[in-house]
DNA sequence: GATACCAGTGTTTGCGCAAACATGTCGCAG
DNA sequence: CTGCGACATGTTTGCGCAAACACTGGTATC
């Protein structure tokens, strides 16, 4: 900068103010400094820039995993919303784990970044004592948090389950049954779990509910879970999936079998996971907007970085029940 | 950092060694400085570490897109990896523009990251410039470059396509249809095309090559495919899609026309997408691993910042041609 | 017992930049 | 013509840390 500086026969200040607040700079003297720039190929140091104006620039997200394409898109909305507003970002993958998540946030917050962006909403006590004593916006996604930290954009697992097996309901169905994973750190599928239940609670039938062993929710076991399904709840009408994958395995198995659907049984998922598209596989299931969520993460930190104040600090960005031919 | 100095009776300067290098300073000052640092809730700051180290502690991945899934498991690799190590990550998203990816990097560079890797590598000719003036270790993956701006990681498209090819004229196939996308900037659906080409001029036969109008290969495009094979080359006894999903599409047009793969046409793709497995869809592809494409770039930058001599800076990962009940 | 050496620690300085304040220059009201 | 304010620019200082060098006391060497 200094060097800059001198070819544009100014100080290194008024290169400073060119760059942050061009506004404040002589209309000849910034152009003067612009072309000294480009000659130079002079890349002004972020970080230099960061510690003395105590701005890092730097928004940081943590991910639970990014094999997951929705995650995938959260990042791709968030980023693409604060990139255009001059932050970069910082990415971590916590792999599921509290532990690691919160490890990996001791060295994301050595980073001071401007705001933090996390997937999940379970953490570790030392993680939120560290986030809160940082002092640094934070936004919780997807699943919305009983007690948020700071900020939250997502939607309510619960209710979303609650409401497609309700639209089951509608469509005339009764003997709805529910497929989950046992995996105990599985939140998500306890959530949707309870909205099932809180649907038959209000009905005249009894929960039907199949919980795999499975690690891993994929086609093998939604093949498994037709067989118990047939053998435990012979009568079911309707299956209602914690997610899509298990749906699709269960679709797959009853082609096998010879069984038409919705004929034989309604199937319904959860996710809208483009896997069941591609499959041609025309999923009845419940939509969340992946991308959105990001974006409006972006948003409210943005607005906090304004000092905005803001009304709501939690967004709801609600679900879609998406009725196909499977339901 | 003072406080914590001052708390454990030391200097500063024994603080920051203590993190720094460990071995340096004495067992019981160090845990005394240990016990300060718990006791201030003290987290170290990494930017100006960077600042006085020289040493930004960042690795830069800028992606073409995260809504594809293979990038996604790159960046897993490469950020598992490196952050293991103790870095952090810094992600862009070029949105398959060099114009974009050439923005990116401006801002990325200014926070003087220790590495980067990008997963294309066409770059404009700035670009290009701003890298080696930046004297930044550089990891191009994927397509192997034919002029590597420094480093690289990944394979060959027109090879796994010849080697596909010809996998199809073992397997006894002879009148092998090849179905691409028109789009310009596909490079990789060019390069797949050439290795097709090659395959075929060393056969007897002549090349039948589609390409379609549509801008993202998806079911529906799959879907024109087939017609538009079966009116163009009627004799085809083998169909190669320059990508997975445009197989399944025809898998499924075939499906609806009753007709039975391999045995009306034998099927291949490229990719080993989730989503053909998925579908229950036997698909024969060409399958490359993306996560060891991401680790294995963060090997070469972390062996380039250990000073290391590499032996070779290019690493051809290959491919596996995966033969399933569709050829 | 002088010399060299080493582990452990302290002091000084500067990384590249921006905040805060200081200075200079001009126009315009009275 | 004076004085005051608005604008443009310069100077000083410090952000939080680590490199480089200086220093201390102890141990090994002969």
């Amino acid at each position: 900068m200094h060097d800059v500086a001198h070819r544009a026969g100014v100080s290194q200040m008024t290169v400073s103010r060119a760059l942050r607040a061009p506004d404040k700079v002589a209309e000849v003297t910034r152009r003067r400094i612009q072309r000294a720039m480009d000659e130079l190929g002079y890349i002004p140091d972020l970080g230099a820039s960061a510690l003395a104006s105590r701005q890092s620039g730097l928004i940081a997200a943590i991910v639970s995993t990014l094999e997951n394409s929705i995650f995938a898109q959260t990042i791709s909305g968030l980023s693409t919303n604060v990139v255009r507003h001059g932050y970069s970002m910082l990415l971590g993958t916590s792999d599921y784990s509290t532990v690691d998540e919160e490890k990996l946030l001791r060295t994301v917050l050595g980073r001071r970044p401007d705001g933090i962006v996390l997937t999940d909403n379970v953490h570790t006590a030392a993680a939120r004592k560290l986030l809160s004593a940082a002092r640094v916006p934070v936004v919780e996604t997807w699943q919305l948090p009983d007690q948020p930290i700071d900020m939250a954009v997502g939607f309510s697992n619960r209710s979303a389950a609650r409401a497609m097996t309700r639209a089951l309901f509608s469509y005339g169905y009764r003997r709805i049954a529910f497929v989950g994973l046992r995996t105990p750190d599985d939140r998500r599928g306890q959530l949707r779990r309870r909205g099932y239940r809180d649907a038959i609670a209000y009905s005249d039938q009894s929960p039907r509910e199949l919980f795999l062993e499975a690690a891993k929710p994929d086609l093998m076991a939604g093949a498994t879970a037709l067989e118990e399904i047939v053998e435990r709840f012979p009568e079911t009408d309707a299956i209602f999936c914690a997610v899509d994958i298990l749906a699709a395995g269960i679709y797959f198995a009853a082609q096998r079998r010879g069984w038409s659907i919705p004929e034989r049984f309604a199937l319904a998922g959860f996710g809208d996971f483009a896997i069941a598209q591609a499959a041609g596989l025309d999923l009845t299931t419940v939509r969340v907007d992946g991308e959105q969520i990001g974006s409006r993460a972006g948003d409210l930190l943005l607005a906090r970085l304004r000092k905005e104040i803001l009304s709501t600090a939690t967004i709801d960005v609600g679900y879609k029940i998406i009725r196909r031919s499977s339901a």
